[in-house]
DNA sequence: CTGATTTTGTATCTACAGCTCAAGAATGGA
DNA sequence: TCCATTCTTGAGCTGTAGATACAAAATCAG
């Protein structure tokens, strides 16, 4: 009864996500766009609307991509502490690997939009506020079963190792020093 | 012999800060810079070359107040480990009364830039490799005065208190909870 | 096949970013 | 006071961002 897209929105939208979080958002032109995913301006705002709404998705995407990993990961199977060591160390050689130095979208987006962007605004707090929990609640299943300090303030230890990914990953754009970055990963599980 | 400046190209670069810092470099355009430092297109370029070398301006100009401030606060007289504990204080105090949220504009600039922009990207090293040698001397110090373990690493404390400001920083962009905040601040200082 | 409907490619629009230029206005030395 | 020089004003240039218009093409129910 009509005519059918001639690609794939959903696979459309995870290479968005890839040019938006190397490029930002700012840098990332509809050009830039249409020549990633193979399709014309036409096609473009016909299956997204706007540059913003196709980055919402975006985001979205790389919450329920990157995000949601590392909570399930953390949430798996394990001793807690290990598994928050590996997390930690997943993020710092993710980092190092990172050839085109793209960081982590959220912290990206949360310098590039101000508070006034209230979908990106709030996308990028619930990434936030979801790595978080995840850790905070390994954390305390470490506290039962003896391996973390159970007087230790869990809450405050999820807040640390937050701040130390961000850190981590913002220190990584401007020098990937191995050593460095291994250093504030160690130093911040040593809190544990 | 000439016509002299109607302007103060001095003050002019703090102005330019304050605008680059709280817009980003993308996020700002020549016309906002004339009318915040009060001046036409024509004197601002005659006097600034291009609006990227202006903004190499206002970052070294934010070396200069902001980073040395925090060197100098580090360097300065007490016990080493109270320099630390108000140097971070100071930094979380910062960010919750940053109303424009514009964060720390080096690490702002580490996410806008990528290392293809030479100049900044060293400015930028620089920033962050002299506040965490500042830290470093002064926990270094700490170790020497007995409030320390000097067994400790000092270095690889000094890379935990960079990532965690870092991570202060970015995290108060999207979400300034004093309580949040705080804990990472304190759990960071109890590392020492 | 037909036709109602949706997608696509090309051309193009508006607005503004980033910058330049010409003409006039200050300046201080002679 | 005149002059060489530098600064200012503001119109306006070039290029592109972000998006639209629209005709042609594809789809499939009947």
């Amino acid at each position: 009864m009509a005519r059918t897209k001639g690609f794939d929105p959903d696979a459309a939208v995870d290479k968005a996500m890839e040019v938006f979080w190397a490029n930002g958002y700012a840098g990332t032109t509809p050009r830039q766009l249409g020549a990633a995913l193979g399709i014309g301006p036409g096609s473009l705002y016909n299956a997204f609307t706007s540059k913003h709404a196709l980055y919402e998705r975006a985001l979205r995407r790389y919450y329920e991509r990157e995000t949601v990993r590392l909570i399930e990961f953390l949430d798996g199977p394990g001793s807690p502490r290990a598994r928050i060591r590996t997390a930690i160390d997943l993020i710092v050689t993710a980092a190092l690997d990172d050839r085109e130095r793209r960081g982590c979208m959220a912290a990206n987006a949360a310098i590039e939009f101000t508070d006034e962007d209230d979908v990106v605004h709030h996308l990028v707090r619930r990434i936030f506020d979801r790595q978080e929990a995840a850790f905070r609640s390994t954390i305390e299943e470490g506290q039962r079963a003896g391996e973390i300090d159970p007087e230790a303030d869990a809450a405050a230890l999820a807040a640390l190792l937050l701040a130390t990914i961000n850190g981590i990953r913002v220190l990584a754009k401007a020098d990937p020093n191995p050593a460095r970055l291994s250093a504030m990963a160690e130093t911040a599980l040593r809190a544990l």
